[in-house]
DNA sequence: AACCGACCCAACCGCAACGGT
DNA sequence: GACCGTTGCGGTTGGGTCGGT
């Protein structure tokens, strides 16, 4: 049973048993090298077939069985936006795999969008029976897709800074960064950064950029070059305790995510340049939702973001923001 | 019951990216 | 900067399943 490549390797699909020696070895002495690892947990299998095993199959985190409504949005939204790539598709859906979207993607959505008349690659409308609000995606994607790449931008910047700056102090020198970047970009986000590096393979969100920006503008410009444990204890918890709240009650969209900072904000200036910061995150966003005559709609809808400051905590509301944007990572790219 | 085509999805393959030297 | 080993990613394949005839 089984094939077999030229170096006596086995291919083809996992029997049980090796399911189960390679789930036991994980479990004991972890991933560490995918090369060395079939040889010591007994397997005739090559280094890659285990890792793709463990990725795709058998990691404890993985959810399998049917995507919701909710699901298959976020992946047409996130396919209009990115592409086909799958793994920065995945990492908005944490306990899905790249390849189980992608199958998803291949088999079913994409049919479902070229029978209604929209070109699932270009996300545009084929011929002029198609719905008018289909009409509008190509230019919100486009909208949106810039959005990621100044994000994207803002991050890269902020590494660069970072790197220039390193093991000197945070001050940053606005000579340095472009004045043709909005007020957003433009603000240090240089701690968060350097915490995630040090401490984590997980990207920072949207919303936790906007922490790191408030929480680095209202100091006093200058902070530690390193960071203390403490700071990056105090990080987390900020953090987790502030994941946004979805009060999303059924399939429909009413999206409304609140963020509260518990931290002083007592900063006058801060407090004054708000707004404008607020506005930048603000826009149009494409929204698909379920009909049950035409199956799925492109709707738009205004996501708006406000702040109030109270009791000296600052409240964040997302105001109709998609999940995908407020949860969303950003690509930190070299 | 047998055949056939469509569909699904686990797994493979090749290449790109990354990290260490 | 070049080289090499390893890992990650996206496209593709192949085999099992299902439904229609």
């Amino acid at each position: 049973m089984g094939r077999f490549d030229k170096e006596g390797l086995k291919k083809g699909p996992w029997t049980p048993e090796e399911d189960r020696k390679l789930l036991s070895f994980i479990d004991k002495h972890g991933c560490g090298s995918w090369r060395a690892l079939p040889a010591k947990a007994g397997l005739q299998r090559c280094g890659k077939s285990c890792r793709l095993r463990w990725i795709n199959y058998l990691r404890p985190d993985i959810k399998r069985g049917k995507f919701s409504l909710q699901e298959e949005r976020t992946i047409i939204q996130l396919h209009a936006l990115l592409g086909n790539r799958w793994s920065a598709i995945a990492a908005y859906l944490p306990s899905r795999t790249d390849n189980e979207i992608k199958n998803y993607w291949n088999s079913c959505l994409k049919k479902r969008l070229t029978k209604m008349g929209i070109d699932p690659m270009t996300h545009k409308p084929n011929g002029e029976g198609s719905s008018k609000y289909v009409a509008n995606l190509s230019h919100m994607a486009e909208w949106e897709s810039a959005r990621l790449e100044a994000e994207a931008r803002l991050v890269r910047k902020s590494k660069i800074l970072f790197h220039n700056n390193n093991s000197h102090n945070y001050n940053i020198n606005p000579s340095t960064i472009s004045q043709q970047l909005p007020y957003y970009q433009q603000l240090p986000c240089l701690d968060i950064l350097k915490a995630w590096q040090m401490t984590s393979t997980k990207l920072p969100t949207i919303n936790d950029i906007t922490h790191a920006i408030l929480r680095n503008n209202s100091k006093n410009k200058k902070l530690d070059s390193s960071i203390p444990s403490s700071t990056l204890n105090s990080s987390e918890n900020i953090f987790a305790n502030n994941a946004p709240t979805s009060k999303v009650g059924d399939d429909h969209q009413n999206l409304h995510n609140l963020s509260t900072i518990n931290s002083c904000f007592e900063d006058d200036h801060l407090q004054t340049e708000l707004p404008s910061f607020m506005q930048e995150f603000s826009g149009v966003f494409p929204e698909y939702t379920q009909n049950s005559t035409n199956g799925l709609q492109v709707d738009n809808i205004m996501g708006s973001c406000s702040g109030d400051f109270e009791d000296n905590k600052l409240l964040i509301n997302w105001n109709n923001f998609p999940n995908y944007l407020v949860n969303s990572p950003i690509d930190c790219i070299n």
